[in-house]
DNA sequence: TTTCGTTATATGGTATGCCAGAAACCACCA
DNA sequence: TGGTGGTTTCTGGCATACCATATAACGAAA
């Protein structure tokens, strides 16, 4: 006998205006160009407050969260000010990504599926072509892909949102990184190499090579991003 | 010519009482057992601040950086909770500091000084004698320190600042881990080879090393400790 | 006695008002 | 004209009152 199930779905959970002020502070600090020169990093609670239409209590709340995971810097009765970071903050937040996600390679040998694992590929075999320099856009995208997915085979959620943490401060430079087409090209190489070291469940090799991937990149950085 | 100059010293500042009131309630919490049996979760905000003797409004700004933090959980006109971390939450986080870690090692063997590397001994020599048992307590915090050492020694502060909230924690943790006399004993070696690897200047070996003894602790607690 | 509906209460969410301190502004004096 | 001191204003800190909802308590009906 067929029963006629109700169609249960969660009640829209409406939340608070503390989270959502969060959200969207959060979202308009990542759309800004904090490092633009001149840039405006002053806020102002009671304009915020006007502009989001709500008071300034959960404001504050949300302020106290942006604080607490350094995006803001709260100066009592001076201002609450955006926190830009300075290029050796940059360079050491790549080298906790590298630590991180070459452990995350790591356990993706040990724990991944070789399907899982043959996902990859679809990240990466799109740009074979040599005319990698017209779809710059597409493979900066593919690009944080590959690295968010090889975080997620690992199946530790702390290093997920650790390293996306991270990324909400990296974002910004990402704007005025420039990736040369030699770069990227390279990066499709190692990008390979990782790949094939999670299929062989190489976990010393994948760690390796994740890491100095990583570390190229922070190479990279402290040699041509000028930021202070 | 000496001049009698003012000897100015920087004006106490009187930390706002949201900072206060979150370092207070994160004392608090950590001192509780959380993990005991029918142990009180519950926090309520008019009791917090009557016996903190503030207002509501600095109390919730510090709790919502709690929460940022993982260590409450705000249910909305349910109650606020200490959060209790999930047995696989603890090993991720061991993980994550395994890898740190073991990061942190390497850059020690970049960028830290013979002086500074030397100095570890301290730490670890003065535990030679077979009688570890008796000391169990020094010992522990010994342990602690060497380890807070070598993130030191990277130079690296957000490698510091990650492990440090890891470690705030995996504290409540610590009070039920049983370091059995071999444990002790053997870490105690793991900890020489790491000394000996960072002065002849082996980042590699000195991160597999690092990495090496913290995922033992993993393994351990996997084995032994019983949370859930 | 049990169950269901109603009411009361407890608890977090939000708005608002006032306060204190910092910075900007301005007037006065040298 | 420049600098100093007082005053105003701007801004975040904090306290408090009220609101909405989840839960508990209670009572009536079956």
């Amino acid at each position: 006998m067929i029963k006629a199930q109700l169609e249960i779905q969660p009640i829209e959970e409406v939340q608070s205006l503390k989270s959502r002020t969060y959200e969207a502070l959060k979202v308009a600090i990542g759309a800004m160009k904090i490092y633009d020169a001149g840039a405006e990093l002053r806020l102002d609670e009671r304009a915020l407050s006007l502009q989001f239409g709500v008071s300034r209590t959960p404001l504050r709340e949300a302020l106290a969260q942006l604080e607490q995971e350094g995006l803001v810097r709260i100066a009592p009765r001076r201002g609450i000010f955006i926190v830009r970071k300075t290029k050796a903050e940059i360079l050491e937040m790549i080298t906790v990504w590298a630590a991180l996600e070459s452990m995350a390679a790591r356990l993706a040998t040990e724990v991944a599926s070789d399907a899982e694992i043959a996902r990859l590929h679809g990240l990466v075999d799109t740009f074979d072509s040599d005319a990698i320099e017209e779809h710059m856009g597409e493979y900066s995208d593919a690009n944080i892909r590959f690295h968010a997915a090889i975080i997620a085979l690992s199946g530790c959620k702390l290093i997920a949102e650790i390293t996306n943490g991270l990324f909400t401060h990296v974002r910004g430079i990402r704007q005025r990184t420039i990736f040369e087409r030699d770069r990227a090209r390279r990066s499709i190489v190692d990008h390979k190499e990782i790949i094939e070291a999670l299929e062989t469940r190489n976990g010393e090799r994948a760690e390796r090579l994740v890491r100095e991937h990583t570390l190229k990149l922070r190479q990279h950085v402290e040699q041509f991003v000028q930021l202070d």
